[in-house]
Formats: C-alpha cells, structure tokens, sequence
DNA sequence: GTCTATAGCGGGATAGAC
DNA sequence: GTCTATCCCGCTATAGAC
C-alpha cells in the first residue's frame, strides 16, 4: 500500500496537484494574469510547496507548457486510422470533420492554443515546444494520409497540408475564438465542402 | 490657424499621445503584462491624465483596440487593384506574396493579431470588434477577387477564399510566431504553389 | 516537505494643488 | 486639464516553525 496506484510515477502526488491547478488557471488568466496565491489555492497546497517544487512562476509555467505539450494534448487532433477507402470521398471528409469536432468542442484545447499564441513572444522557447510536439506531428501524419492517397496526384503533399490545416484552424480561431460566427456566419460543410472540390480536380475524385 | 490640420479632429493631441504609448505596451506585454505607469511614462503625461481621458485600464484598452482595428490596421493586407489580368496565375500568386509580406514584414500587426487571439477570452466584445473590421472585410474582398476570375468556376468563392487565407495566416503562426521556421521550414514558395495547384484544376489555369 | 506568516515591491486608482 | 503625491491592495518570493 505504499506505493498506491491511484496516480503515478515520474511526478509526486503534489506535483501533479500543482500542475492541474496550474492549468486551470494559466490557460484561464494567461500568464501574467495568473497569481501564485490562486495556482496554490487551486491546487489545495501551501504557496511555499508551490516554489519548492518548480522554484518560480517562470519554471512552473515552462514544467505545465511541456506536459500539456508532450501528454494532454499530444493525441493528434486528426482521426487516426481510417476504415480502408470505400469512398476517398467520404474519408476526407470525415477527416476534416473529425479535427474540427476536436478542436470546436475541446475548449481546454483551444485555450492552450491560445496561451501559447499570446506568450510566443516573451517564451519563444515554449512557443517552439509547442510546434515540435502539435503543430509538427500534425502535419507530418496528413502528409503521410494525403501521400497514401495516390488518386489525389499531389505534387506536395506536405503543402497541401498545410493549407488543409491552415484552413481549419484559422476557421475556429475566427469562429470561435474571434467570435466571428455572430457576424460573418459560415456553416462548417462549405469550408469543408469547397476544401474537397479543390482537391478534387487532378484527381477521380469526383463529386 | 486655430482648426490646425496637422492632426485631427475627434481626439485630442495627448489623447493621442496617450493611445500611441498604450500600443507600444500593449503590443508588446500583453493586457495584463501592461501597467498605467509605464503606459504613462511612455505617453509622456502623467498616470492621472491617462485616467481622465479613458477612465480605467479597461476602457483605455477598449479604446486602442478600436482604434487599431478601424484605422492603423484597417488598411487590408491583400493587394488591391491588380493589373488587367495578363496571366491569371501571376496575377494569383502577387497576391498571396503580397499578403504574405504584409504580414511577415508588419511585426505590429503581428502583435496586434497576437494580443487579439491572446484576450479574446477574456474581452469577447473586442475580439469580434478585430473579426468585424479586419477578418470580415479581408474575407469579403479576396471573396469579390475570387469571384471575378471566371475562369477558376469556383462553386463557393466565400468558402474558397477563407481556406486562402487560413492557409496563409496559418503558414505565418506556426513558421514566424510559434518559431516553427526553425523546426520545421518550409519555403512559402512551396506553400503559394500548391495552392495555385490547387486553384488550377477545374480552370484553364495551367502551368 | 509542507505549512504560516511576512517581507518588499509594483499594481490600479484617486485626492488635491495649480 | 494636468500635475505630484499617495492610498491600499495583491503580487512574487522567502524565512522559519514543525
């Protein structure tokens, strides 16, 4: 019973208390915003356990931005495998909606985009952290989708998704975040639709 | 000579002193990150008159943003008139080098793209003042540019030109603002050629 | 290791002279 | 209208008891 189970291994009980306090208030506040009393407080330790554990505000925030980085949000936010090509069609399309699904619907995800948009400029080190273990992986796997597509004739793939990404993230940061959707509303099947038509044309794609 | 236009009209003179050093704070620390006195120092009047003309941090705050929004970035970063269509795919790719060196070159308006993203959250009402007078007009004008080219028979210019863009500021997030040029370049060259590949296939558009 | 208590400073905002 | 001087609170960080 001394090593219980109910939570685990690299981190003390403490240090992940800390963490997901620290969470929740960093990606509510931003940084500047977030006080060491309330990260305590959140977490239901002393603000001295706080320090003693990541030393200052700077090293608590760097410690929390690389575990979001490399464990909450490292799933990617494209559906992984796909059922074997009925209708290219119908995957594509499940793929752009799969990702906007996770993106619109997590907002602890979108906050953390957020976050490290707003901080890249005073943490550039963070905001590099971020594009190795998110942004980098993401496009590296719809390359590889898009590449195993061979009716699709893409000359770059890895362009190509980019812009398919591109298209999507941009969409909800304007929609959502941006709150563009009470003022230039758009539903999601035209982005979606006009992204397939586009790919379609070198290819038997067709509608 | 008393209505002296070298400046103008609904504000002040220290009022817009006062609003030219809350941009250079703002911009570069962030809502929370900025504080009265150095907004002050650097407008060069005193804490007190800050207060007087806007009230609180909030409405000072409030009040660069629609300023920014409606004048100093209104201009929009995609290049206007074009001449008369001599090749459409040269014509197509001066326009996304054009917005794409508006962008890279603008570290202002990057910041402003920044901060907007960065306290969206928090002040909603701004962030759809940014999406109301930049993203809505830059959407509605590459749209009208799209919708002129016949020869692309696109079915949804609107939808067509929100994937352009997303591409584009997308490209600029991830390689300029998140540091991923380092990490994982990419030349835009490659990014304006896949999408004029693209844009290409339903067209008489070819290389 | 973790707590309570506090130091020391900078924040937003205002009073009152001019 | 604009300044100087100041209030008071909350912040980061630490000392010292346990």
């Amino acid at each position: 019973m001394s090593t219980d189970s109910t939570q685990a291994q690299p981190l003390s009980d403490k240090a992940e208390q800390i963490l997901n306090g620290a969470m929740q208030e960093f990606l509510t506040h931003g940084y500047a915003g977030t006080s060491m009393d309330r990260v305590a407080a959140t977490a239901g330790v002393s603000k001295a356990t706080v320090y003693s554990h990541f030393g200052d505000k700077q090293g608590l925030f760097s410690a929390l931005v690389q575990q979001l980085a490399q464990q909450k949000f490292a799933r990617l936010f494209i559906s992984p495998e796909q059922l074997p090509t009925h209708n290219l069609r119908e995957v594509l399309e499940n793929m752009a909606n799969t990702m906007l699904d996770n993106l619109i619907h997590d907002s602890d995800y979108q906050a953390f985009i957020r976050l490290m948009i707003a901080e890249s400029g005073r943490f550039p080190e963070l905001a590099q952290t971020f594009a190795l273990h998110l942004a980098k992986p993401g496009i590296e796997t719809l390359t590889r989708q898009l590449s195993s597509f061979e009716e699709l004739n893409l000359p770059d793939p890895e362009a190509t998704a980019r812009i398919w990404i591109g298209a999507l993230v941009h969409y909800v940061i304007v929609q959502e975040m941006l709150q563009g959707k009470d003022i230039m509303p758009m539903e999601r099947d035209r982005l979606v639709d006009a992204m397939l038509h586009l790919l379609s044309t070198n290819s038997k794609l067709n509608n």
